[in-house]
RNA sequence: GGGUCGGUACCGUAGCGGCGAGCGGAGCAGACUGUAAAUCUGUGACAUGGAAACAUCGAAGGUUCGAGUCCUUCCCGGCCCA
């Protein structure tokens, strides 16, 4: 299973689908984060047939602390826990041992944590995550790696990447024996790789070099965009996707921004994830092909259009500027609602416009229009 | 008319002799990239200012080295009694 094929090149950007047990995922695509089960901002799966969604991503530790693994296994997995009906993929916990840095020791077996929750020692290595990510039963799970934050020295980034690869190889071992075991939810649960490095070109390269061939269901570029600038996350792309496999999906994991998903669709990546169109639609920064609204601005309180003309989605079929600033003005829970569901809409067809600039073969030059009208004053 | 409590930024308040006045909220602006985030950060007593006290605390006097803070009178408001 995991069968990936390329529909269309154009340059190096490609248009693909992924076939998994799930369902087909037509690439480039955005996945809606969800990560405690929930695309925050009330927006439910039911929801989320209507903005175009093809992925949700959970995260593995979130779940793990609660409601618990188990709970999620008793209840048939995450994707029947939620009601789910596109494919899921699991974050594995690695992201976290960047974001809570201060709560968390690593070592070779693994990383122990204090939970975020109640403060509650966790250990989780390797083959925790990938037990864990089995009992979500997610569609793909994410190899459990370290992420160095992008000023890290050259020094411990190196060390570091060693470490991944080494936990690479055991999450791939305990992958084949979960998927072999009888009770397990989904025996062909897929595994995505994830290459580290920081900015150091070389250290990208040698571990895309040293885990490309480790047959994989898909290869992530991680440890982007967590500091470093733009142009730094375009190089790094611009050497280290060559160096992964083309018959595998590659995912840029944790971006990001329009222009950002553009750029590096131009350099290959096919996969996408980014907490911005759900967390800054709560905070009222909405995004569309003219840039981006921040809607708390009194300049839309007499506003009546809709937060992006022409949009289809349930916010802007319905409702105005001035309303929507009102409800999060308010602290109405709606306001938030009708932003990030605008927002999910205008990144699920952003991908679909990418699939069918790509396939019309000429994404190169519609991307740097498209970045160009984002850039214009609303 | 008598008594009593109170008058501090747009609103609500702290303050009880060292305050060129604290805190909430509102307003205005910014930040967020595999979500510890419906969060967080700026911004307010006229502004600029050389630097030291040129009028911020209902108003005016007074006491004091020094008053939003104590005293007197007045103005305004709430409540109680006539």
């Amino acid at each position: 299973m995991g069968n990936y094929r390329i529909i269309k090149e154009d340059g190096r950007a490609k248009r693909g689908e992924l076939t998994t047990v799930h369902g087909v995922i037509q690439t480039p695509v955005f996945m809606n984060v969800a990560t405690v089960g929930a695309i925050k901002g009330a927006v439910s799966t039911e929801d989320l047939e209507q903005l175009g969604t093809q992925v949700v991503l959970a995260n593995t530790y979130h779940l793990h602390l609660r409601p618990g693994d188990d709970l999620v296994y008793r209840m048939g997995g995450i994707r029947e826990f939620m009601d789910c009906r596109v494919p899921m993929l699991t974050d594995s916990g690695g992201f976290q041992v960047f974001s809570l840095a201060e709560r968390r020791r690593i070592t070779e077996a693994g990383v122990t944590f204090s939970a975020h929750t109640d403060g509650r020692k966790i250990f989780m290595g390797p083959e925790e995550s990938i037990r864990i990510q089995s009992h979500l039963a997610s569609t793909i799970a994410m190899a459990f790696d370290e992420c160095p934050s992008s000023r890290a020295e050259r020094g411990y980034v190196e060390k570091s990447v060693d470490r991944t690869t080494r936990w690479l190889v055991r999450c791939k071992k305990e992958m084949a024996r979960m998927n072999s075991l009888e009770e397990t939810l989904n025996r062909e649960q897929l595994l995505f790789g994830i290459n580290q490095g920081a900015v150091f070109d070389d250290i990208r390269i040698r571990h895309a070099r040293e885990i490309k061939d480790m047959d994989l269901d898909g290869y992530a570029v991680g440890g982007l965009a967590v500091g470093e600038t733009h142009e730094e996350m375009y190089h790094v792309l611009d050497v280290t996707v060559p160096e992964l496999p083309k018959d595998k999906p590659t995912y840029l994991m944790g971006v990001g921004t329009p222009e950002n998903i553009l750029e590096a669709v131009a350099r290959g990546v096919d996969f996408f994830d980014c907490v911005y169109p759900t967390r800054n639609g709560r905070h009222g920064h909405v995004y569309t092909a003219h840039g981006h609204l921040n809607l708390l601005n009194a300049g839309y309180a007499l506003d009546n259009r809709p937060l992006e003309e022409g949009c289809g989605c349930p916010a802007c079929r319905r409702y105005s500027r001035s309303y929507i600033r009102h409800l999060l003005k308010s602290g109405e829970m709606l306001g938030l609602r009708l932003c990030v569901m605008h927002n999910l809409w205008f990144y699920n067809h952003l991908m679909s416009d990418i699939r069918a600039a790509i396939e019309a073969g000429h994404y190169h030059t519609w991307y740097r229009e498209r970045i160009d009208a984002m850039r214009e004053e609303r």
